[in-house]
DNA sequence: TCCACACGTTAGATAATCCTAACTTTCTAA
DNA sequence: TTAGAAAGTTAGGATTATCTAACGTGTGGA
């Protein structure tokens, strides 16, 4: 099972579950899942029934959720591409946070690990061998061009 | 009437039209798109009545396809953010071209333009400010760490 | 104890996108 | 000029993911 079998909106409740119990939330419920993607109840319900179909989450009727072993490795892999691409488009892209997050949240489905491994090594080379001094140059010519564009528009 | 109201399905449909229309085809039918999209014909039909009723192609039964202003205008942005971000997994990421086409094609759908400009931005700098030599260390240094982590793995 | 209310489920609807099967229109070549 | 092939449409159905409305569960406080 690997997560390309699973379709977007599954993977999406597999990083929330995965996310609520890294914040330390002990016992996960049909109720915080739904909080956390912005949906009502029968939707994570519904989702829940198919993920544990799949043996990707343990879950029993009116109970609590969590992930097996096959669904914790897969939303490990997407919630560090997700983690990975929001860092690159703050730290390197200048993108806002609050965009940032949607997009990283957008692509996280689009994108795979191999792609998202490049991205880190880029911007570790860019952070490791090039000075701040250089660092700041980037950045500032990025910004200078997206105002650039604003006046021609 | 801005791309956001348009679903991704139905925005994939204009990008393949402008693509044909820039490639010189004249006349573009039904059939044409269906083998660009790897869709059947009646998906296409329904695709084009939609976009037909939000003004965005002009299209008559049995007769051929054409995007309009609002069609073309909305279709050379998505186009654009595909290009950029196809150019710099390519060129920057080194990504082999065929994957990179593909993630292309999901990814188009969930960046905006803002974000791509940054990206272009971010490719020109790297182009123009720093050597030839340097370029190439960061495109061997994406590699080595790929090759590092396929180790471990 | 017991019941109110939050939590969860089921049933049924909607929307987007695709499909197949069967039909219609248009084009082309003998 | 006409019949068959190619192109296009319509009808109807599947899938994924969402919703609302209505019904079931379970538990903490009076």
């Amino acid at each position: 099972m690997d997560s390309s079998n699973v379709t977007p909106g599954l993977q999406e409740y597999l990083t929330s579950i995965y996310r609520l119990k890294k914040s330390g939330k002990k016992e996960i419920r049909i109720r915080d899942l739904a909080k956390e993607r912005n949906v009502r109840l029968p939707s994570v319900t519904g989702a829940m029934k198919k993920l544990a179909k799949m043996n990707l989450v343990r879950y029993n009727r009116y109970g609590s959720v969590d992930l097996t072993e096959d669904g914790e490795r897969i939303a490990e892999v997407l919630d560090r591409i997700e983690r990975d691409f929001y860092l690159f488009l703050v730290d390197f892209l200048g993108v806002p946070e609050e965009k940032a997050r949607e997009e990283a949240c957008r692509v996280e489905h689009g994108i795979n690990m191999d792609t998202a491994k490049r991205l880190v090594a880029l911007m570790d080379y860019l952070s490791k061998c090039l000075p701040e001094e250089e660092r700041r140059k980037i950045k500032e010519y990025i910004e200078r061009r997206i105002e650039e564009s604003q006046c021609n528009s």
